[in-house]
DNA sequence: CTATACATGTAACAAGTTACATGATTAA
DNA sequence: TTAATCATGTAACTTGTTACATGTATAG
């Protein structure tokens, strides 16, 4: 449900296209909830059907201009006070950094400063963008710069893990009589619970 | 894909059955890739087809118990090292946060803060987990204390951000002339771009 | 004229969640 | 004996991704 209150959520602020939209999900919402325009054409069909926005303009190539309705933003107040945030982290990187072990170390301590680097490079990316962002502006404005900051922390610690992560490897491998090529796997998958 | 690969890397440290994945996913995997049985099992079947897996013993109530095979092993390498990492991040509380500035400051403080104490008792639990891992036993769990650091550092974070964030809007609440009840959205509204 | 950006949609598929469904073993 | 835990599975549905498909306006 949440790409359906996003939208209420935006069309509320300001009234715009689906393509205008597509783009904010592509710039602000890209490091809290990604979407796609062939997932927001769709919905907001379903939104017109539930009268939670309504279009109020049009213009050249087939543009429809959309905003929220009273009723939309009544049901998003509510999505927001009324039902539970779900708090799930899910990263595919995160993952990853636990089967490094399968790897030689000096693969995993690559692995894990393309992570930094790329993590870095978002960041710098976030960090652009909040500066385009006035802290004392408008409502929306502000709201933005409080999601954004999220953005800012979470790509900063990130970069930061995945740094001292690969110092971690480097410094063990280090220790480490330089036997063979990768650590023994068989041994470990010996261990087994029936 | 990757779960798939999740279960190839959990089996190929230690012979389980789905039940034991299954809470493996809720626990250590729980921060970075949380799966349900429903999703586990038919992946279990599929992974058997592909070679990637096999039985090796069986248990009271039915259990089965799986490791890892050589190709298995093979193809999770390959997916660490031959394919680009998804590092999308999508947090549903961000993109609440984007949306706050509808609802008066007050409340929307109140949920900084629940987010706030949520985050926080997610890092509690966090940390006991990590406690009970050790840092120089086994490659494997040199890998999940590395990753496991990741949910550590990014819950502290999260937590940090809301807190402030609270904060921050109790601070422009103070400044404003308490008007209304709730901020003029039609003012904002009216903006628009046909 | 020609490439780029604007603009909207659909279809097929993959991934993930919730609910349904069943039954065995064990500890109190 | 009875509740909790162990243990495996399926079905229906929702969500999200990738690819397909089409056409218009504008700037160089």
């Amino acid at each position: 449900m949440s790409l359906r209150y996003a939208l209420v959520g935006l069309l509320a602020e300001e009234a715009m296209s689906g393509y205008d939209l597509t783009k904010r999900f592509a710039v602000s919402l890209a490091h809290a909830w990604p979407a796609q325009h062939s997932q927001i054409y769709p919905e907001l069909a379903r939104l017109m059907e539930l009268g939670w926005i309504c279009q109020t303009g049009s213009g050249p190539r087939g543009r429809k201009v959309y905003a929220a309705t009273a009723e939309g933003l009544t049901a998003l107040r509510d999505w927001l006070t009324h039902t539970d945030a779900d708090r799930t982290l899910r990263h595919e990187p995160i993952l990853r950094a636990f089967f490094r072990w399968t790897l030689d170390p000096g693969e995993a301590a690559n692995q894990f400063r393309a992570d930094a680097a790329a993590y870095a490079a978002t960041l710098r990316e976030l960090d652009n963008l909040a500066r385009t962002l006035d802290w004392e502006s408008s409502p929306p404005d502000r709201s933005a710069r409080l999601a954004l900051e999220a953005g800012l922390r979470l790509y900063r610690v990130l970069s930061e893990w995945a740094a001292w992560a690969a110092d971690r490897v480097d410094a063990h491998a280090a220790t480490q009589p330089a036997a063979g090529e990768r650590p023994d796997v068989s041994a470990s998958r010996r261990r087994t619970r029936q």
